[in-house]
DNA sequence: CTTGACACAGAACAGGCGTTCGAGTATCAT
DNA sequence: ATGATACTCGAACGCCTGTTCTGTGTCAAG
């Protein structure tokens, strides 16, 4: 009988086994059992599996859970799975249009994006977020393009430096702009340093909307 | 002995459940038992926690591996858990500095952005992908602001309409453009249509490094 | 009051599952 | 050769776990 002698670390079997692991848990959403791993990779005693399960642990690749059923999981950079947070696509944004946020829209999201909780800034985890995709070019001064995604919490107002959604009255648009609270009334600054800020004194109205959390553009390929 | 009795529906009950199980799948990374659910939720039998399984399975709210040791998870919106790609962030992009792609760069990654599978764009679902960091003002063009994430794709060509990262050797510098291969050479648009495009004639050299997949931008408060 | 759906407890069963142990085989340095 | 090391097998032990069954108290409808 064969035996692949591949000296110390990491050989063959043991790659197939994380492997096991990781497309296991992808698809049913909890880890294999040892006798399952054993089937799935040739392995004809559990024992064996042990073994390489144990391997595996000391060159910390995986995480065991003794005497639990199906307690091994795959350390940090393997782990297909991760947490993420689930945030409602609840329309579009656009220019000239109110935004609607999530208590003043009547539509269940059809969609949703996923964002990872890792990549998450602040602590801003609430689970109140929501998600806009930009509609047109109305946001370039706002670094923001045609189809981007915007990440938003809802707030009615905001400190300065924060990204927001706002609502001019008088200009009836919505708009994506920093904020600052300024004697005169407000500054609205341009993410882009070649637009000038919009000036707006304290008897206009207006109305904050959320705050921009992240931005997110997918790029597909790009028409002319 | 009272007894709840929230006629049908998903009562307090089973929303500590669910909440349970969330919460220990997040922390454990697999799901727990039934008799761990029983005593999280104070249920003392296993045939009751048993039954709001059931019911929660009905409900459509959850799913269950009979007869397989923690074989529930949450179902789409509840489950916390998911599929993600961990892009390892290779270092910065910067103008006037070519960028490394994995090949070529000797440092391991010191961290790493975690991005939904989900959210990928086309089957851009390759394990080579990795990202850089914008740093500085140079990319605005491009609608890439400083502290961007770049996610990127290795690649030595690309087709039109899809925006590289490419280093002009006559300029010595990378930037983030559309691409378009033209009859008297390529023409590199920018994202921001109040840029004009930069034409490059077919003797001058250029390199592409990768395709731009994604653009993360995270919102921290902004100074001034 | 009876009836039946509903919520819950407890116990017992059977199979799932991790663990352990004894033993065997191949490869390699000495 | 010989022992050390790496690897494999099969079986058995015993806890873990999902399942099922019987029984009890509560509450609303008939």
């Amino acid at each position: 009988m064969m035996m692949v002698r591949k000296s110390k670390g990491i050989g063959e079997r043991h790659q197939k086994i994380l492997g096991f692991i990781a497309s296991y848990q992808r698809e049913r959403k909890h880890p294999p059992s040892i006798r399952e791993i054993g089937e799935a990779c040739d392995i004809s005693s559990t024992s064996v599996v042990n073994y390489y399960l144990d391997q595996l642990e000391k060159a910390n690749l995986l995480q065991r859970d003794r005497k639990i059923s199906r307690g091994t999981r795959l350390t940090g950079d393997n782990n297909p799975l991760g947490d993420m947070l689930r945030v409602p696509l609840m329309g579009v944004i656009q220019a000239g249009e109110p935004i609607l946020v999530p208590s003043e829209s009547p539509f269940t999201p059809e969609d949703s994006v996923e964002i990872a909780m890792s990549m998450m800034p602040s602590r801003e985890k609430g689970k109140d977020l929501f998600a806009l995709q930009v509609q047109g070019d109305s946001m370039i001064d706002a670094m923001v393009n045609d189809g981007d995604i915007v990440i938003l919490k809802p707030a009615q107002d905001a400190r300065n430096g924060e990204m927001v959604a706002i609502w001019l009255d008088e200009r009836s648009e919505t708009t994506l702009k920093y904020y600052y609270k300024e004697k005169e009334g407000y500054r609205l600054q341009p993410a882009n340093p070649a637009f000038k800020p919009i000036m707006i004194k304290k008897t206009e109205a207006i109305q904050i909307k959320g705050k921009v959390v992240m931005v997110i553009r997918k790029m597909e390929r790009q028409a002319a």
